[in-house]
DNA sequence: GTTAACTTGTTACTGTATAACATGCAAGGT
DNA sequence: ACCTTGCATGTTATACAGTAACAAGTTAAC
């Protein structure tokens, strides 16, 4: 099994051509800003990312990512990912061992993820208020925090009108 | 909370029977009050989480329990990890594939786990601030908000001052 | 004491991720 | 242009993490 995303159920349509290429074209401009090389696997892989509705796996990438004439051994898949992950151009979550796409990679910004019980689908929330929350609660430890993970668990807006 | 917290590895040293003990026997009157088995393998797989610094792997506890005298298969160690976490007598901390007991399990709590980065000490800190920051992003998304998962990774208190 | 539910143990397997090494390619110095 | 140096890609092989399915033993309920 192992396919994480499920197609067409989740969500508002956000496969449309636009937006894809939208988060792309501000890859390629934050890569070269930045100095990054956005190679053909790398730019292949975000692209899977994003026609995904919800997060891949990293064998399901791979998958992919052979079939397009890319290696087939799971690093080539991890090595993409991670370069991704790496430069804020997508994110790890944690609780799928999976991956997804950044929704607004031009900021640096501090998400949470809030993942669909039902529908599997995997959102993206602004984590503004969050991050000074945990801040105080890491002060109060002596901790001197980094970078956090937040993943939330429950049910999105289409899954519950669905239920109702 | 009068916890004496569990709070890792490089701190003073939390080992000492007194607080485990605590611990141990919070965890039975727990287990007691809601009618929970807390049999010779789950007792001492979570004994083994108290005694660790640091969180632990399925594995390495599963080697603990099979040189005590348990299975020695993967399950008995995934089922007694999972009974802990269910009920709250342990928590699974996903960024590093790894269990650690529960500093406070009489409370109903929602935690944040703050991981150092140089001594690998896992800190179980109260998120009591984080929980409305986060279910106020939720609300923003119509998202229904079950449970979450908050790990944050910098340095701990004592791995600071050893540094400066 | 029989039944039903749960607990422990097993074997076997699936799924996730990395190590180590070879080859290829691209940028920078001379 | 040529060489060097570092990075990217690809490979094989292996390590690490987690689960399914079944058998046998326990515990608690009736
Ligand atoms: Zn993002
Ligand atoms: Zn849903
Ligand atoms: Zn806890
Ligand atoms: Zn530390």
């Amino acid at each position: 099994m192992t396919e994480t995303a499920l197609s067409g159920f989740c969500c508002a349509d956000h496969s449309g051509a636009s937006s894809v290429e939208a988060i792309l074209s501000q890859a390629e401009a934050l890569a070269k800003a930045r100095g990054l090389r956005l190679t053909p696997v790398r730019r292949r892989t975000l692209e899977i990312l994003l026609d995904a509705h919800g997060a891949l796996g990293a064998y399901d990438v791979l998958e992919r990512l052979a079939a397009d004439g890319f290696g087939a051994q799971p690093p080539v898949a991890y090595r993409a990912l991670n370069f991704l992950v790496d430069h804020g151009l997508a994110h790890r979550i944690r609780r799928l061992n999976a991956f997804t796409a950044c929704a607004h990679p031009q900021h640096d910004h501090r998400a949470a993820f809030l993942i669909c019980e039902t529908c599997a689908s995997v959102t993206e929330a602004a984590a503004d208020e969050i991050g000074p929350a945990l801040q105080k609660a890491a002060d109060a430890a002596g901790f001197t925090l980094d970078r956090a993970t937040i993943e939330a668990v429950g049910q999105c807006s289409a899954c519950q009108e669905a239920r109702a």
